[in-house]
DNA sequence: ATTTTCAAT
């Protein structure tokens, strides 16, 4: 991914019409986490814009992953670093499949949180997301970088955060621990 | 064309 396309789309202040999600992928083993770094890259959703169907990014993954086979005797965890949290739908697919796939473990960590209006509520999408078992997060300086750092062709350059970054960051992270906690209860 | 959330209005 390349540098513009990176900030464009994770600043956790701007609002693209667009939505990428960047995947790595481990195979856990006792206390070993051992990186998988063939099963590692981004996708984008295609949207109305382009000739193919209109497809949310998290389905794209979604495809990617069965298209893997991964071994079901072995464990492994899935990172997925996405520029707008799962819609209400995408979040039903991943918890139908994080359901069929016990021998998955799904990390999720949002740069913002999608709340635009879809049939379905978003908040509750992300709750059963998270019954089923998936970690969901907001991305946080240390995630950014670490994206950086991995996705994107930095040429060298070290990340550099934008203004407001920490702040916007912990704003989402409690509306996000709010969403997760009133379901529960 | 405008607004500004994986486009909707």
């Amino acid at each position: 991914m390349d540098e513009y396309t990176f900030t464009e789309n994770f600043n956790n202040q701007e609002r693209p019409s667009k939505t990428y999600l960047c995947y790595e992928v481990e195979r856990l083993d006792g206390n070993a986490t051992i990186p998988l770094d063939e099963y590692k890259g981004f996708v984008r959703n295609k949207g109305l814009d382009q000739p193919e169907e209109p497809c949310h990014a998290e389905l794209y993954f979604l495809g990617k992953i069965r298209s893997w086979n991964l071994d079901r005797n072995q464990h492994y965890r899935l990172t997925c670093f996405i520029s707008w949290s799962p819609c209400y739908d995408c979040a039903q697919k991943l918890t139908t499949f994080l359901k069929e796939n016990r021998h998955i473990s799904l990390h999720i960590l949002a740069s913002r949180i999608y709340t635009r209006n879809h049939f379905g509520c978003h908040q509750s999408g992300l709750c059963e997301l998270q019954a089923a078992g998936a970690r969901i997060t907001i991305m946080t300086f240390e995630d950014f970088k670490h994206c950086w750092e991995t996705f994107v062709d930095h040429k060298g350059k070290p990340f550099q955060p934008w203004e407001g970054l920490n702040v916007k960051s912990q704003a989402l992270c409690a509306e996000l621990q709010a969403i997760l906690k009133t379901q529960q209860n």
